[in-house]
DNA sequence: GCGACAG
DNA sequence: ATCTTGTCGC
């Protein structure tokens, strides 16, 4: 796949996106997805799925794998893709919601990783990112105030405040869900900074590494 | 040509 | 992404 071919495949697939919640969308189990890498080019898929009214670890499924395409921003779906559809493949629980650690609609062909994810897989999805893609003003210091994030004058997701006094994490809308719905649901999974799904499968995948 | 550029 | 425990400050 050479980055022609792949920019092509995010223009095919970009028309499936849906930015409407579900009527009636219930989130009681979502799932965190997360890579991570070694020294060489293998890497980790990590997947761990809560509860999220206990917060409870229900499923997880690890993977190894080496990576098959580089780190291009813009790209970088084509790089985390295949080990975490490895890993949602060993589920054994139906995540209602994923949670993907980088941009949704905040990308520059408004295709970003839990865009792709979502479409392919059909399951909603969000994006929370720890760097912005786009301008954006401050929000407040308490807890859940947000601003817009804006690429090319138009709002493709939120800077949240997940907790008070620390940096904001970067919403943005992936599949199947509508950005406020995406926002509340990230902030309830928040204790720190990150939501604790992406917490939980970064470590899962970095002890499985060693 | 130069800077920006998720993880 | 990765290098990484204790420590400074509110």
């Amino acid at each position: 796949m050479t980055p022609e071919e792949a920019v092509a495949e995010q223009e095919r697939l970009r028309p499936r996106v849906r930015t409407s919640t579900d009527p009636g969308l219930t989130v009681q189990y979502v799932a965190g997805l997360d890579v991570s890498y070694a020294d060489d080019d293998r890497l980790a898929g990590a997947i761990v799925v809560l509860d999220a009214s206990t917060m409870e670890t229900v499923d997880s499924a690890v993977v190894l794998g080496n990576a098959e395409f580089p780190y291009v921003p813009g790209l970088f779906a084509f790089r985390e893709l295949p080990p975490l559809l490895r890993a949602l493949s060993k589920l054994t629980v139906t995540p209602d919601l994923l949670v993907c650690d980088g941009q949704g609609l905040a990308h520059p062909r408004r295709f970003g990783l839990a865009c792709h994810i979502g479409v392919v897989t059909d399951l909603p999805s969000v994006g929370v990112a720890k760097t912005p893609m786009g301008r954006f003003e401050q929000p407040s210091d308490e807890r859940g105030a947000a601003t817009d994030l804006v690429e090319d004058g138009e709002v493709v997701g939120r800077a949240l405040r997940t907790r008070a006094g620390v940096k904001p994490v970067f919403v943005s809308v992936g599949h199947r869900i509508d950005l406020d719905r995406a926002c509340a649901e990230v902030l309830r999974l928040c204790v720190t900074r990150l939501p604790e799904t992406t917490r939980r499968a970064d470590s899962l995948g970095r002890a499985q590494l060693r």
